[in-house]
DNA sequence: ACAAAAGTGTTCGATCTACACCCATGT
DNA sequence: ACATGGGTGTAGATCGAACACTTTTGT
């Protein structure tokens, strides 16, 4: 969605290529260097910031259209998104709500207002965690901006979106140690440091730097390396990788959280 | 829905009322003295059972919508419906299926074929447990017949249901240990050989006797009473009750798995 | 007294937690 | 030699798994 003709069009006959009434929305998180984001948009005509959504093309599956959605929204590609909710009911979105109001004007109010778009609409929430320095979201034409928010620092947003981030947050913290969440976050390799900053960060606690390595290779989620790297004044740390394969059976089995 | 007239006005004028595109499917376990089954349904025109399911009415959260589904459908009432997962995808209804042309037959053709209910549809997965032996399913219009299913003798069912089956199974014995699941399925006042008779069952293994009271003893779940119960000629248990709060914190906390 | 079901305790190994010091490197 | 960050081991507590016999009761 790049020329204004685009959006014209998705306003007036993007049902015939989307699903109505349900859409997809995507709390994505940023980690660097002990920092826990969040990247939020602020949409044409919406004063409050969201969180990147769309709607689902009716060729796709569920986990495509997720991918798809942050890749146009946010020029974000590759994430590993993970489904963890749909919300629904009458209260999702208010109609008198201010910002809603303020979007039917921008829009021209009766053209949006029998949009396919106002319609009532279900959304399916996914979450999945990047490196917020090694990308640079850029805001579609929908989009005014999208940018990272400090994890508390998240504003009031539209909708439900709120309860949303909450509960993704609460997803991601239990699924750390049995979905391959950090492979994300790390080169393919990487030292004990690095990873560990990234599971204290993102559980929002310490963890003790002893115990922590001894549970990962009990686990066999990483895997130590005959290398060490050269990291200036200070001792070369070893260099660990991930086995992608323990990850499976991890969650078959279930795992206790830290 | 047990009016003809009623059926006629929810297939032309149902997405009114109801959000179209999206619905639920619930699958009811039953359990009754060792024994797990599977509530299935066989609508009008099909030729295979489905899961009970419906749409959302445009007024309702999905948790009610949930509850309002089941009891329409097989008037069950008062379960602890618990939402797992959403299923999409354009594979998810076959329009090539024998199944959804003599739907079409029955129902007249042109008048299915051109329904906002033979659009593509998007699921939200709801799951529940109740006994099997105190509650008689009832088919309403829409439905021929449902009926109890062994759990390992469930047939082919429409569309993915099968998947949402398995799916739906995987996370009742996940949250077994930390939702109030068994507290359906007993009495107020219970033995312990009940309630072991159903994690057994339900977890599909044997679990040691000695150890298992310890457990829910130890998380709090269960509370011993004063009381005994007579049995006849055998030794009187002593009756249990459940603690409901201790359950939010376990759920809090995360528990780990038998 | 016997059949049927209830109920209970201990040991062992695995795992989690807490805790403090030495190592390697570059300047 | 010192400053900086990297890396390690052990002891105690807790938890989960395995295991077999005694108690109660009605007939």
């Amino acid at each position: 969605m790049n020329t204004l003709e685009e959006l014209e069009d998705f306003i007036e006959n993007g049902y015939k290529t989307y699903i109505p009434h349900i859409s997809i929305d995507c709390a994505i998180f940023g980690y660097h260097d002990h920092q826990l984001k969040l990247l939020i948009s602020r949409l044409k005509g919406f004063d409050r910031f969201c969180l990147p959504g769309g709607y689902i093309k009716r060729t796709e599956n569920l986990d495509d259209a997720a991918t798809r959605i942050v890749e146009e929204r946010t020029a974000i590609t590759g994430l590993y998104l993970q489904q963890y909710k749909t919300f629904g009911g009458p209260e999702r979105i208010k109609w008198n709500d201010p910002d809603t109001i303020n979007l039917m004007k921008v829009h021209g109010y009766e053209k949006i207002r029998s949009s396919w778009l106002m319609d009532q609409t279900i959304s399916i929430g996914y979450y999945a965690i990047t490196d917020f320095s090694l990308v640079k979201p850029q805001p579609d034409l929908m989009t005014i901006t999208c940018e990272w928010s400090d994890i508390d620092k998240v504003p009031d947003l539209l909708f439900d979106h709120n309860k949303m981030v909450k509960e993704s947050l609460q997803a991601l913290r239990l699924q750390l140690y049995y979905y391959p969440i950090a492979e994300k976050l790390l080169p393919k390799k990487f030292s004990l440091t690095e990873i560990h900053a990234i599971y204290e960060t993102i559980l929002g606690k310490t963890l003790d730097m002893r115990n922590f390595p001894k549970k990962l290779i009990f686990l066999g989620l990483i895997n130590r390396l005959n290398e060490k790297r050269n990291i200036g004044p200070h001792r070369a740390p070893y260099l660990y990788s991930f086995n992608a394969k323990k990850y499976k059976k991890a969650l078959e089995k279930g795992i206790t959280l830290g």
